[in-house]
DNA sequence: GAGTGGTCTAGACCACCTT
DNA sequence: AGGTGGTCTAGACCACTCA
């Protein structure tokens, strides 16, 4: 993790600038800091004292300027630890997403997967999703994914035990779409995403680590394979910044 | 406007609730009088005054809770006027989407759209995107819309004029698709879309009249006509609250 | 002109992370 | 144990909307 500059030097031009508001003054500061100095991703702010005395003002008026950039996705907040920049968002393509392992790797980063929980559980409801009746079993796994030692998303995935019979007894810290492919012969065909501004609160901020309300992106996606039956039916909770989506698609309506 | 229930009935289990964060309990309150009370789409919140002396809170912490709430996309405000409880999102599908004024009547509301500016421009490094040299000339559309009578996107639309000469002499105040295809039989077949998180600033956050900084969504979108030449290449910048995204998509790769 | 949200100050205490 | 961000208070003035 690099260091900041030196705190004295970051308010020069500060009392020159022609801003109107205190706040949006210091958020261009820290944002042309982020740009041009020596502050990669990862780096960490000097603490919102340190800035509140070296600016001499409020500080609430130091954090409305923070909240400022996370909502940029610029910087982000460890819980009571401090403000880091951003590393650049993953781009996301529904169409050529071949897991996330591989894919934030071809993009250079470094993935990680926690499974935080599984279980077997009555469909209920979601059966509707998962193509079986309320009354049936599925398998549940509960998982958090880094990127670079920093969690992104949690995930909550439901599998039909039909199409995968014993998962659990596979190590679910990787590539599940892998894992259905070599060992059960489920090829995804076609997938289904929904996908939403939501803010993070509860079970998924506390997994993530903000603070409940964060904004972030809630990503349902439904895989079939070619037979379109329900391979997966997955709810995902990214942090706002860490995502990017791109897709093509061919115009059908109309 | 509908206008919201008697203030002083707003606290009622506020000092018996469990809740460990003061805001967070305020939040909650005023959530659940969205969802059982008579506050539907359009209505208004009591002013943050009236909220402060009702919960007999500092203001800031009141506000704390209705920025919660903005985040979550259930109220936002309206600048200097007060806060208002948010319409359902529309569903955005870019396989599907027949243009913004018949999506949006389908699913039962008001589109309007508003024609801000339109300029002939050299494409400069844009030119990349719409397939002409950078020294050529392109049509550029400023536009915001409207949903049920609230801003909900602006976007700068750039058109190529080989593809519709002449284009400014139809009322851009409606669907461009439509005038593309039945006026110069331009038809898309391909779309190309990118989106991500986003703050709304500057030029943005004001034609949008929310306060900079607000969360937002980006959307870039490219379409093609069969011949694979762009049609449109269009930036779109929504307010978080009023889109959701619905894919459908053929598996390629792998 | 009254009322609204937007900005800002100057404190305080707490829970938690870090060392 | 010291430092950090998280929460909260109690004021103030301003720009703007709305009637």
């Amino acid at each position: 993790m690099a260091s900041y500059s030196d705190p004295s030097q970051w308010w020069r031009t500060l009392a020159t600038s022609g801003e109107t508001h205190h706040y949006i003054a210091i958020r261009d500061q820290i944002a042309s800091r982020i740009g041009t100095d020596n502050l990669p991703p990862g780096s960490k702010l000097p603490s919102e004292r340190q800035l509140q005395i070296g600016a001499g003002m409020a500080r609430g008026t130091i954090r409305e300027a923070l909240f400022q950039l996370e909502a940029e996705g610029l910087i982000y907040r460890r819980d009571r630890s401090g403000w880091y920049v951003c590393n650049p968002p993953v781009v996301y393509d529904p169409t050529r997403w071949s897991g996330f392992m591989t894919y934030v790797a071809e993009q250079g980063h470094r993935p990680e997967t926690q499974t935080l929980a599984t279980a077997e559980r009555t469909a209920g409801d979601a059966g509707v999703h998962v193509g079986v009746a309320a009354e049936a079993t599925l398998y549940q796994i509960d998982r958090r994914r880094l990127i670079d030692g920093r969690p992104v998303l949690v995930e909550r995935i439901l599998v039909n035990p039909a199409m995968a019979p014993g998962l659990f007894r596979f190590s679910l810290d990787g590539s599940l779409s892998r894992i259905l492919k070599d060992e059960f012969g489920v090829v995804v065909a076609r997938n289904c995403v929904d996908m939403r501004p939501c803010a993070l609160v509860g079970e998924q901020a506390a997994a993530l680590g903000v603070k409940p309300g964060t904004p972030g992106l809630k990503l349902v996606r439904t895989s079939f394979d070619h037979a379109d039956r329900v391979v997966e039916y997955d709810h995902e909770y990214w942090r706002h910044d860490a995502l990017r989506i791109h897709v093509e698609t061919i115009v059908t309506a109309d």
